[in-house]
DNA sequence: AGCTGTGTTGAA
DNA sequence: TCAACACAGCTG
């Protein structure tokens, strides 16, 4: 996976240009003329010295007790992005950031691999959260994890793109709200388990996204709230969502099965929530089996099947659209 | 008590 | 915009 080494991992990618490290092996050991000056740029830090070892990295900073502190500037502002065991660590944060605050194009830290597929992927993630959240997700180390969970379903946007397909084609101008229905957020997704496609008729949603996401108000928590997604092909699926306090957990109830038998869903797959980000803030559901396509292996499908070499990229909004002859999609915006 | 992350400053 | 430095205030 492409620059998803925040945690644990070590190997490391994030497309951006073509950046080479170029401060190295300075600033590493000035301690005044001191004696013992090596000391600090090979170990973090030692017993008794007074100076912190500087970092060769861009925002990352020395911590007092040996770790590695992560920040970027925003607006004047510094945006504290947590700190970290590793000064590497540290590095491939402030790399996140300076990819979501600035753009692919940034400045980062680490020479990364190309690898075009995952790095879209991840862009595409980036800009489908806000920079809060991505700062948020540095600070407790789960960014990986958030990514790993969530690769961006082709099929949500099939809907829309059918729909808005003659403005596109005619050329015709397109009303704002037209367009932020056509832009949608990527909330979650979760690979359904055996009793999420069983005869339960129901699918747990994860207690943080439920929370985050659907918002149930504690009057309507036991009883329910129908709630509206629109699948791949335009239809709408109609889910009674409610929480079951005897396991405590978020469910969909009635209208599941359906959406799983028509489907097929089988256990593995992976069904994805998103959210349009108009006005109305409608919500779109979309599923992909186990191993399917990310979201750039459909784009490159689209391409191939429409015949043609470049896609036409269209910003608005913050929002990068590409547009064929026959369809429009979404990306990353900036 | 130890650590995080902010307040602040000077340099680029 | 950036990192160095000091340390207030938070956390466990």
């Amino acid at each position: 996976m492409a620059m998803n080494c925040l945690d644990e991992s070590t190997s490391g990618s994030i497309t951006s240009s073509s950046f080479t490290v170029k401060r190295s092996m300075e600033n590493s050991c000035q301690m005044g003329s001191g004696s013992s000056a090596k000391s600090n740029s090979e170990i973090g830090i030692e017993a008794d010295s007074k100076k912190l070892p500087s970092s060769k990295y861009k925002g990352v900073v020395p911590q007092p007790n040996g770790r590695w502190g992560a920040q970027i500037y925003d607006k004047h502002q510094r945006v504290w992005l947590g700190t970290f065991d590793e000064e590497e660590q540290a590095a491939k944060a402030y790399d996140i950031a300076a990819l979501r605050f600035r753009g692919q194009n940034a400045i980062t830290n680490l020479q990364h691999t190309l690898e075009p597929h995952k790095d879209a992927n991840e862009l595409y993630f980036l800009n489908s959260h806000s920079k809060d959240e991505i700062v948020d997700m540095l600070r407790k180390h789960s960014y990986t994890h958030e990514l790993e969970q969530s690769e961006y379903n082709i099929c949500a946007s099939h809907g829309t793109r059918k729909r808005h397909r003659d403005n596109w084609l005619m050329d015709t101008p397109v009303s704002e709200s037209e367009l932020f229905d056509v832009a949608k957020e990527y909330l979650f997704e979760k690979v359904v388990t055996p009793s999420d496609v069983g005869k339960l008729n129901r699918l747990v949603i994860p207690k943080q996204q439920a929370e985050k996401y659907f918002p149930l108000p504690t009057e309507s928590a036991a009883k329910g709230v129908l709630l509206n997604f629109e699948d791949s092909i335009g239809k709408v699926w109609r889910f009674r969502y409610c929480y079951w306090s005897s396991s405590q957990s978020y469910v969909l109830t009635k209208g599941w099965s359906k959406f799983v038998k028509e489907k097929s869903l089988k256990a593995g797959d992976r069904v994805s929530f998103h959210r349009s980000m108009g006005p109305d803030k409608k919500f779109f559901i979309g599923w992909r089996p186990r191993n399917g396509s990310s979201f750039v292996e459909v784009l490159d499908k689209v391409k191939s099947s429409a015949s043609i070499q470049a896609v036409k990229v269209v910003r608005l909004f913050g929002v990068n659209i590409l547009e064929t002859p026959t369809s429009s999609f979404v990306t990353n915006n900036i």
